[in-house]
DNA sequence: GCTTCTGGATTGACTGGTCAGTCAATGGAG
DNA sequence: CTCCATTGACTGACCAGTCAATCCAGAAGC
């Protein structure tokens, strides 16, 4: 029966651990929850998690992981639309980011807050798979710096680094109740992000004058 | 003899142990360490760690928020000084971050990915002193709308968004090595951080086109 | 069709180690 | 002599990870 085991329904556990994992790490944190309390909301025995997970860590790498791919795989995608300006690619990718977290913000929750803002004790292990998602962006803004759009004198690497920190200051920003977060808000910010971050704060007339 | 105890050559235990555990914080992570590295590295008692503060906790609670004050105080000041622009008044506030980076990078290390950044757990407790920067960029910013000289379309509260992630981002950035440290980069960092969010990463013939 | 066998799924009690916080004892300055 | 800084061994709680037992779906044999 599909990719099920023997019991239950075809219901596949392993997915059931990991879907109640994101609920609990993205309610209690990943330090403060013991492995009891996933085994208990996947409605399952404290040892079946180990049966398919190594260790806590490892449920945490697993999703981490997943998402993680999921969206250099796009940045990748959007990345070779040739007809996009550069603009338009960082546009898709903040939408891509913020639309993330609108359809599944436990998860987005547990990936920032547990792993990319946690470099220090468990994201260390994956600041390699993080930094790809920065070469990406820098990748961006290299092109457009190199056929004029973008200014030459700020890095690529350096706007990167802005570009994401202001979309992962947003989503955190939402995650703790800072900002409104109506469907509107969301939407909304796919297009402030980027026009303050490529377009400046300055208004035009400003910007020109400089 | 000043603000010391009575033995010793008139040392101030509970800054000594503050000042060990900006290192030990820094460099093991604070719930990776135990409170007796803590008072190894302070060349202090176990017990006297408790006499001085009632739990692991004080102690990171003691450095964020001393630290964190000294700068919510630094925004005012900045801030209150009339004949700078809004562009000037954010490049001071980026000047002040950066600095106390340079300056004191355990500490600053410790406060990021300890506090600031750890809002699920620990800083949660910390959110309204945090929120207070947020608001003070966000005046900063709104007092540059009110007078045209920054975009109307982009809320103060979302700019000041945008501008604090990408500072924190680039501190993140060096905490974990992912761009260079000479004191040139901090310097030239100073001023490509506001560059990059007033002025925006668009070369400004495109941006007074658009 | 019925029984037996097999191996992975599932269970949950238990262990071993860790560590925050306690506290009774010590010591020395005033 | 008193008071408080200082000491460090100890305790109680917590919890990740282990493991032996059990269960059950389907395969194999009859």
């Amino acid at each position: 029966m599909a990719a099920s085991g023997r019991h239950g329904a075809g219901v596949d556990k392993q997915r059931v651990i990991l879907d109640a994992a994101i609920r609990v790490f993205a309610r209690q944190g990943f330090h403060s929850c013991r492995v009891s309390d996933v085994a208990d909301e996947a409605g399952v025995a404290y040892g079946l998690v180990y049966h398919y997970f190594s260790s806590k860590e490892e449920i945490l790498n697993t999703l981490f992981t997943e998402r993680w791919q999921l969206m250099l795989d796009a940045i990748v995608e959007i990345d070779s639309r040739e007809q996009l300006t550069a603009r338009d690619k960082l546009g898709q990718v903040a939408g891509f980011i913020i639309d993330s977290y609108r359809h599944e913000p436990d998860l987005m929750k547990v990936i920032i807050v547990e792993v990319t803002r946690a470099a220090n004790t468990f994201g260390r292990h994956h600041l390699p798979k993080i930094r790809e998602a920065y070469n990406l962006i820098a990748g961006i803004v290299e092109q457009a710096r190199a056929d004029g759009t973008f200014k030459s004198d700020i890095s690529a690497e350096f706007a990167a680094m802005c570009f994401y920190g202001a979309i992962e200051q947003l989503l955190t920003a939402w995650i703790f109740d800072v900002l409104p977060k109506s469907d509107d808000d969301y939407e909304r910010a796919k297009g402030l992000v980027v026009e303050a971050i490529c377009g400046g704060l300055e208004s035009d007339a400003v910007g020109a004058a400089a």
